[in-house]
DNA sequence: ACACTAAGTTTTAAGTTGCAACTCAAAACT
DNA sequence: AGTTTTGAGTTGCAACTTAAAACTTAGTGT
């Protein structure tokens, strides 16, 4: 069992939390794999090049983090299915913000294949931190308020 | 090995090479701090609770990855200040998601204090993956398409 | 001179990762 | 039916990483 993260100086965050579950080295080259379709253990072992035992350990990991589902193939009884559960796709903007970031920042190639809008096959926007009306903020735009003051300021 | 080649080469996605720098267990608890404002060492290790040597280690290679910038304060020459670089402000979205997530899946607590736009003191949206004209996308909405279909396609 | 603080190292124990080999059940050949 | 292959894991063990506490080193304040 991992060690838990604990004693924050401002505790209500949902980082901690997010990082209990995500926070190991394999867990986001996993869930990639995930959302590029592949579903067994031997697919993913070969494409990812982890150590079964590791794989073995995460996978279990992000079953009971629900993050993923184990079921079974009625098909061919051997095999074992991981689907992303709905907890798992609402992963999804967090995994492409690091993608991007990586794009970026990175090796400074410009990556291919693009990720894009399958209605009009034109690529996503950056994502960003937007206000409640979507301009994009950064970090010296953005507050913490208590929720207290939110309350009462939507009442003015 | 002739086998079919699942598309999941490394070089040509930015997620490992984010992961390089941020895939750490400690990483984004580091970052999250410096967001927070915390600058200095002690400030760090007694508000996040991690270990001394792991700090330093991590501070270091978070210096190295250029996400942070390591500058000795002139007032007091003792002390050292870590304070984000541009490519660490970038990060945000991607921390920012991730912490929404935790919030919403995580313990189930509302979290407090709430991110708000320090203009109107209004929460700010819910990250998510945007199609060029600002639709949100979830993953079956998604695609890759190779750079040259896109340039074709632009062409029309 | 003395104690104290900031930012690290060092030491040693405990835990994690990675590799290769092994198991075990279900399916596919022969 | 008997053997081989495949899928999804375990197990054992060496190499590495992390954690906690004590130690170091330079700079400060008194």
């Amino acid at each position: 069992m991992g060690k838990l993260i604990e004693r924050l100086d401002d505790d209500e965050c949902g980082l901690p939390c997010a990082l209990e579950a995500m926070g190991e080295r394999w867990s986001f080259m996993i869930l990639r794999a995930a959302f590029n379709g592949l579903k067994h253990f031997e697919e993913m072992q070969s494409s990812l090049g982890i150590a079964r035992n590791i794989l073995a350990n995460r996978l279990g990991r992000l079953v009971e983090s629900e993050i993923l589902e184990r079921t079974p193939c009625p098909d061919d009884r051997r095999k074992i299915e991981y689907r992303l559960t709905e907890k798992g796709e609402a992963l999804l903007p967090a995994m492409i913000a690091l993608r991007q970031w990586g794009e970026r920042f990175g090796t400074g190639i410009p990556s291919n294949p693009v990720l894009c809008d399958a209605r009009d096959h034109l690529p996503v926007r950056s994502i960003s931190v937007l206000s409640h009306d979507g301009r994009p903020l950064d970090w010296h735009d953005l507050q913490w308020v208590d929720q207290s003051e939110l309350i009462a300021e939507a009442a003015e």
